[in-house]
DNA sequence: TAACCCATGTAACCTGTTACATGATTAA
DNA sequence: TTAATCATGTAACAGGTTACATGGGTTA
């Protein structure tokens, strides 16, 4: 039927996301978005002034609480908490079954264009990522080596270290696969 | 310095997704829609309302032209094609150095509030993507099979085929991590 | 003296989603 | 008669980006 109303596809959720960290511990928005441009930026992203909008939405809505602190030294600053209730949305939109993320990735777009191009430019393309991606996952690695293997984890970090984990194991397939791509464009260049 | 011009960040490329799919082949905005949802759309994704929009846009940018086709049985249709302009962005596209994306996932921000749920409750979200990503990899293997493997292929098809073979590499690795992962919520169910 | 860190925000803009609309043809 | 397919679009809204703003304290 046409006019059945269609299932929420919850993939809005910048919102989760913040609920998430905060549920880990209470931050200003300035934090958060601190932390976004390190380890949960390799896996989300969100520019500040977004953050902030969105915590006074989620405040507003009474999910989120806040406790401001005054400094001298440093500008005031505000705590975020979640509240009860925020914590209740957040549990169940966790326990809620989720649609598969499409690979948002510009490279397969240009493969898709690549017949249009030298194979030279094709493979100038791979090795540029090849080397942001080798240095991503050096990171990881050292994330992996300095805070998680061999180490008694609380709950918490077991999970975050499965979040690692991925990132590990991904680097390492996105490696085979560029290493297939660039042997097939190599084959033109003879 | 404060003043300096941001270099640009080339990732808003539905307009690339579009230049690309119609220099393989020119169609209309209903076949590119079709398109996207299938093969397409397993790593970009639009809906029709957004492509007829941009291809406005990118018609009247000059870098596509359109022919009008009436039909008698059907609605007429507009067929678009990409002008030596739209080829031109779209190699210069192609050629510039981008970005690693992020890995938008919600099933990584549900690990970082994993600890707020049972573990019953992960395990569950865990298998439900477990599932789709176990047919999703099929299907990209019954393609592979039938129109790839052990053929004679254009230089389009080896690139498309790249594509798929990222895909297949892909979900082979999340159900690595997955199982990693099913094997830590396991323990804290004993 | 220049630039960065802390900490918050507003405003304009672009991108993406959802709802609604039309209307003929075809298949169950 | 019910719904799907073909084929195009408008309008309202939500999400995300970029530019601009403030202002003290610290580091090179």
């Amino acid at each position: 039927m046409r006019w059945l109303i269609k299932f929420e596809c919850a993939l809005m959720s910048l919102k989760h996301a913040i609920l998430a960290a905060l549920s880990r511990k209470p931050q200003t928005g300035y934090e958060l978005s601190r932390e976004i441009e390190g380890s949960i930026g390799y896996f989300w992203n969100a520019t500040h002034q977004q953050i902030y909008k969105k915590l006074h939405a989620l405040e507003a809505e009474g999910w989120l609480g806040l406790r401001e602190v005054e400094q001298s030294d440093k500008p005031d600053k505000k705590i975020y908490r979640v509240t009860a209730e925020g914590l209740k949305e957040l549990r169940e939109w966790i326990a809620q079954e989720a649609e598969l993320p499409p690979a948002k990735d510009a490279l397969l777009i240009k493969l898709f264009g690549a017949h249009l191009v030298a194979p030279e430019v094709m493979l100038a393309v791979f090795e540029m990522q090849y080397e942001k991606r080798a240095t991503r996952l050096k990171r990881y690695l050292e994330i992996e080596k300095r805070h998680f293997k061999g180490k008694k984890l609380s709950l918490e970090m077991q999970f975050e270290y499965l979040t690692v984990r991925r990132g590990i194991i991904f680097e390492r397939a996105w490696a085979a696969w560029a290493n297939e791509s660039i042997s097939v464009i190599r084959k033109r260049m003879v």
